[in-house]
DNA sequence: CAGCCAATGTTGAACCTTCAAGTTACTATA
DNA sequence: TATAGTAACTTGAAGGTTCAACATTGGCTG
């Protein structure tokens, strides 16, 4: 990666950031795209899904009852209600998800059919091998245990920031 | 995050993330997910820009001559040709950037108009403040180091399976 | 209990990306 | 110098996501 893709210094009084901070943002934001793009390419060529669906429905899966409050759900596949919403749609039409209203509570569940079950316990171990492949096999015991930390860290930090308004995002 | 969101154990023979894996997965995968959409709000808001024009636009303003051949563009922005292709067509309309092909050579180049420099100029500044805020104030000096050297690897090892089919991705 | 407020969820339109097919124009080969 | 091959780019359609507006329904307060 050649030089100063983040922009250059325009206006006295902005902060710019240092050549190491450069450097690791363009790492990581190669990063945050590909890694997605490769994701979607073998979900959606191995077993037609999209790697939100497949998040949402191994959510599921691994759940109490194989079913989750809506909200909760969106919050746990780092999505928006809006978005969840749409899929749950499009998989309840596949059959492999059903609505289910919360008695006593204003929100509703959804719920894995048998037949969401069947299909992500067939889509995980090309998925798993996949993941394994892309990520894994290239990182040391070690390694993977600074991933947790820095990645926890990164989202903590963003949490932190959205919540207070200073990042604006 | 709770239990086992990569799925479970179902087919003997896959071998699956151990638990310091499963971690740091659901951690990279939260991260992926919520950056990019945290950094899209803020372009969108501040400067009406996804992060993707932003980036093409800011790798532009870096070059040379301000102009990159398209397919050595759309490398450095970790994208299709394909989306490359429509993005230009969008900022072309808004004045941004314009196509000139390459004498002697079978590709085209896309070259930053002072439009679209004022534009990367008026975005960096409220840009590089939130990535600050979401992101780096959050790492040490150390972390900021290990960021670039684990990126890095997963970068490498993602292009090493692509190449090699095994991730199949 | 009435009325308001807030949380939850849905929807359609606009927008963006992907995918596959098609075009163009160099390059190599005979 | 034909001809085939291929790299570079474009395009339209299909599909996914966001955004804003709307509907519904509990919870809270007077």
């Amino acid at each position: 990666m050649s030089g100063n893709d983040e922009g250059k210094p325009a206006e006295p009084g902005t902060r710019w950031l240092d050549a190491e901070q450069q450097e690791a943002w363009l790492t990581l934001i190669a990063l945050v795209t590909r890694l997605p793009a490769a994701l979607d390419t073998q979900l959606q060529r191995d077993s037609a899904l999209t790697h939100f669906e497949y998040f949402v429905l191994a959510s599921l899966s691994g759940e109490a009852n194989r079913r989750l409050q809506l909200s909760l759900l969106a919050q746990r596949a780092n999505a928006s209600l809006s978005r969840l919403s749409h899929v749950i749609t499009k998989m309840e039409k596949a059959g492999w998800v059903r609505r289910e209203s919360i008695r006593g509570s204003r929100g509703s569940d959804a719920v894995l059919t048998d037949e969401g079950m069947a299909k992500v316990v067939e889509a995980a171990p090309p998925h798993v091998e996949s993941v394994r492949s892309l990520i894994f096999d290239g990182l040391s015991a070690e390694q993977v245990r600074q991933l947790s930390e820095l990645s926890g860290a990164m989202l903590t930090q963003l949490d932190k920031s959205i919540a207070s308004g200073t990042g604006r995002a």
